[in-house]
DNA sequence: GAAGCTGAGTTGGTATTTCCAAGTTAGCAT
DNA sequence: ATGCTAACTTGGAAATACCAACTCAGCTTC
């Protein structure tokens, strides 16, 4: 819960938002459309302290917020929807599933990403600033001038 | 260690390869060239029992291979290096270093993604059959017909 | 051929996380 | 006022992680 430094690597600071256990599980399910903290267990199976404290760390870190609702007769409560920041893992996930697909593959078969218009199958992959493809090989991580030694 | 039940979730299959404490930064240290225990343990400062629990675990998935190597007047040795479903997480890392640097950001500036050849800005982004990217709200996640309901 | 050096771990004990079951709380309905 | 339900809390056991110290194998040096 303590953040003691900064770390220059964009990947650590990632992970310390959604490196916990759960924490990628959880955004999966918001992202498939779950908002409710019974929801959330009832899928994933997670204990109820441990959903407790991945929903607050996202909700800090700006991938979720709390939206309050009310329906009828009800009384009033808080759901948990995606942020743009939240959105913008969709391609965290995209990648996540394409590797498990193809190495930790299931024995029924894989699921596929898919253009929603067309249904015309689709990968997650380095594009350039036109938006083509690269090649995975051409790819280098560059450090800014900042970047300490 | 002991796997219970095959999901049918890909995310959750790549997870259970990745997800644990560490992991993702041991093979982002592999990807940038550290093929030595040692090495690992000095970049990352992680514990030498965690180490090579997961050294173990990625070996076993096979994204990292061990290597024998001899160095003039040392003893044998292995290295570790990545196998080709190794190379394929570099999307994975791309996607979560993309992300961080954009959500969460490092006060001296971000790491950037180039290509090698001519140093332009590359992004980690959904492309189709032809290698043109497609914006994120047109993904969809696609079950096949063998995914339980 | 004994002693030292070094990389790659192992071991043992403590601290932190996670898991699970049971309990709590707030507001609406009866 | 009593019951119901979603959304949590709490307490204790189990699993993980952390840290320091130790081992072990083979090479080199004496």
């Amino acid at each position: 819960m303590i953040e003691v430094m900064e770390t220059p690597c964009s990947i650590a600071r990632s992970l310390e938002v959604l490196g916990e256990r759960w924490t990628f599980l959880v955004v999966r399910e918001a992202m498939s459309g779950t908002t409710r903290f019974a929801d959330f267990r009832a899928t994933l199976g997670v204990a109820p302290d441990i959903l407790t404290n991945r929903l607050n760390t996202l909700v800090e870190a700006g991938v979720l917020e709390r939206r309050p609702y009310q329906e009828e007769g009800k009384r009033a409560r808080h759901e948990y929807h995606l942020t743009e920041a939240g959105a913008d893992l969709r391609v965290v996930l995209g990648a996540l599933q394409q590797w498990g697909d193809e190495h930790r593959p299931y024995s029924l078969g894989p699921t596929l990403l898919r253009r929603s218009a067309d249904g015309r199958p689709l990968r997650v992959a380095f594009v350039d600033d036109e938006g083509r493809e690269v090649p995975r090989s051409d790819v280098r991580f560059v450090r800014t001038a900042a970047y300490p030694a």
